[in-house]
DNA sequence: GTCTATAAATCGATAGAC
DNA sequence: GTCTATCGATTTATAGAC
């Protein structure tokens, strides 16, 4: 019963942290309130605010590890190293290995719009990153390595999208988990409908 | 005709839907408040409540307009005829043309996540939109005219995020918006970032 | 660390005057 | 068609006992 679960001390900000991410993703993070929260955790509201200073702080604690991840992809060796494709590359698939890794947290960086100081904060993490993506794309065009058929910048707009999309895609569990990034990756190059022949 | 006086009553449904509509999108709508709406549209709550019985009959009332006219995009003749490869074209292509027209009620279509009774429906709706492309692409892997790397299911759903990032991009009276349908066609066809040569 | 109780503000929605 | 005034429910957050 939850009664003897309430009575340990099984709630640490960690797992809180998972509860209320979950809870964030299927309500909307406007939408769920401390009492929702409080619920799901099977604790009282009094008690969360024990851990948590408010609201927002969960947000922020969730998206800082969303982000976290994300930006340690753009310090890893295959990432800083190589030609712009090549590094375009690992980059792409390592997005996507984040994602499978973390996906309640990147779903809902994904989400955040703007109301609060976290989520602008959030949001102009996002288009830091997304602007060195951006870049990586013009030094490849400008290195001859691929020829884009429109404003780099809109290719790297589509490639977010491609990539952002494997969120309402991918469970964990799911078979071919493994071969995703490739996969992926290859949509992106070679094209997600390539003509046969 | 349209007088004077008939110019003066700037609050009827259409204009005040528009109004809702932006500020959905900008706070979300669960963050969006009836005091939000009438302040934006410059009249009381209970003004507001004279021409919408309700927060939710707004946002239905903007998700009908928006599925309308992706729904309304499958009946046309390119969408019904010809081989499966040119009937996917035509589509991705229509659905560039009708965000571009309705952009911020695609935008809020594109938002919705399932806490009321019209967003449920929304979704659904999605639903039903996205498995006809989903067929449309399976049946073209079948018919020989496409060789995907990956399953079906999920290059439809790739093919899906590709199209619906356009509405972060586009912004009306953005240069190049006459070529924009075709160029997004050949980023999904051909690849976001295709190898030079 | 968890609880009950409650403050203070805001929410969606309505009544009724003009 | 717009307004003022307000209801009842819900929200974030706090106080203080155990």
């Amino acid at each position: 019963m939850t009664t003897a679960r309430a009575r340990r001390a099984v709630h640490d900000r960690s797992s809180l942290l998972e509860v209320a991410v979950g809870e964030f993703i299927t309500r909307g993070y406007d939408a769920t309130s401390m009492e929702d929260l409080s619920r799901a955790a099977g604790i009282t509201k009094s008690s969360f605010y024990h851990h948590f200073a408010g609201k927002e702080a969960l947000l922020r604690a969730a998206l800082e590890r969303s982000l976290a991840g994300l930006f340690a992809l753009l310090e890893e060796p295959g990432a800083t190293d190589g030609t712009p494709l090549a590094r375009l590359r690992h980059i792409v698939r390592g997005q996507i290995a984040v994602l499978q890794r973390d996906l309640p947290y990147v779903t809902l960086l994904l989400r955040v719009r703007g109301n609060t100081e976290s989520e602008r904060w959030a949001l102009e993490q996002r288009r830091t990153f997304d602007a060195q993506i951006a870049t990586l794309v013009r030094e490849a065009v400008e290195a001859g390595e691929i020829r884009v058929g429109v404003e780099p910048a809109l290719a790297a707009r589509l490639l977010s999208g491609l990539v952002n999309s494997v969120v309402e895609w991918y469970r964990p569990g799911r078979p071919g988990a493994a071969q995703l990034p490739d996969d992926v990756a290859r949509a992106a190059f070679e094209g997600i409908l390539p003509a046969a022949g």
